[in-house]
DNA sequence: AAATAAATTAACCAAATGGTTAAAATATGT
DNA sequence: ACATATTTTAACCATTTGGTTAATTTATTT
């Protein structure tokens, strides 16, 4: 398993390099680095992460990550801040799309949070762990993120205005639908082998036709409070 | 600060002790461990805990840890067992009590959970973090728990059956329930800025009152459905 | 009161871990 | 082709951390 070295001319030896290893170009060496990273510090989370493990999955030296992202801390803070963004999602252009109804709206509302999550399925828990994790500085977070916290309110309420709702009943409205999406993807290691007799592949199933069911629920429910009226 | 020793006889040293630092008789030193570890790890999860952190909340020598639980490991599965216990609710005498109508076993449900999480806040992330992180080992949690997977399954298929529902739509609608309830806490880093103001009385307020609108939420939506056919 | 057992601690230890350094390899500009 | 700048690596380093040990203190038994 031990050759020795053979020592080629220096060209020959690039190109050997090139060819039969697939050598990277420097380039995307930043890129792989951020991939490897997002891989391991979602599956570990910030504390459970081990900086050699992203460069071992990145394959590269463990110095590199230093030479890139001065620290653990500094590239976590990048990978957090991206996958944070795509968490939440762009809920004010539909809440306040007024060309269609408030049914359609909720509808879309759904869909476009289970198009996230079922293509990033462990970001919940990521997000609900390091949130917790580190509370206070979330609010540096949502302005790098461009969230604005007042005109989401204004739009919650005034969207919820024109179903003559008042504000308390939206703001629970908005998070009971953002539970009933999001909380099954965290709560995945419990369900499967408890609802799923812990077959994985029934499990995704569930998930992927569950977008219509929550909708729907959603809908009921709201109708017939409106009947009730 | 730093005043010399002064030497007293062994029962004056003693008494004084006793009487003046509250001196814990050494049997309620596993309890003070339990309680420290249950406070730091619930906070930190394994990963981010620290043992000398628990004794330091202890106010005992980090030996004694090791003293009374062998590990890092050891200590920290006593301390989720217990709390995975109190997660996992009475589902099934709820479900199957035949004796009252189906609305008021959700009510019963809903009112079971946030009893307990409005007592036990950080649970859910709790539970989330770390079932996240070691998914495999959970089967054996359940039959220590004593959480019996098919008589669950039964009773859910039972008492859906019983309002026309199909097996398919209980156990979304078991989902939609706990959903509901638990994820708010888990969200509580998140929701409190976005939604109130970074005031945490508002959202424990919230939390407070969201329990019976919660299950009107729930009920509403089964009425609809059930009108509709 | 002496002997024995149990609880508690201070001082250590080895492994793991984030981070650094100096040299080597590679790429780039002239 | 040569010099310069950039990228990559192997070998280290300091600190942290879970865990151990041997001695001390406290409680119990006789």
């Amino acid at each position: 398993m031990n050759f020795d070295k053979i020592y080629l001319p220096y060209g020959l030896t690039k190109w050997l390099i090139m060819k039969t290893e697939h050598k990277k170009s420097q380039k995307d060496t930043e890129e792989r680095i951020i991939s490897a990273a997002k891989k391991v510090f979602i599956e570990k989370g910030l504390d459970g992460a081990r900086m050699q493990e992203i460069a071992d999955e990145a394959e590269i030296n463990k110095a590199l990550l230093h030479y890139y992202f001065r620290s653990k801390d500094q590239l976590f803070e990048m990978v957090f801040r991206n996958e944070a963004q795509k968490f939440f999602p762009k809920i004010i252009p539909i809440l306040s799309n007024t060309s269609i109804g408030f049914e359609e709206r909720i509808k879309l509302l759904v869909k476009q949070y289970f198009v996230l999550l079922l293509d990033n399925p462990f970001l919940p828990t990521f997000i609900i762990r390091e949130t917790n994790r580190n509370p206070e500085d979330l609010v540096k977070l949502f302005s790098f993120i461009g969230l604005d916290v007042r005109a989401l309110k204004d739009t919650l309420k005034e969207a919820a205005g024109q179903m003559g709702f008042d504000e308390k009943f939206s703001i629970h409205l908005l998070i009971n639908t953002v539970s009933m999406c999001v909380f099954p993807f965290a709560a995945r290691p419990i369900l499967t082998p408890v609802l799923f007799d812990n077959n994985s592949q029934e499990f995704n199933k569930f998930l992927e036709e569950r977008e219509e069911f929550v909708s729907q629920f959603i809908i009921d429910s709201i109708k017939f409070k409106m009947s009730r009226k």
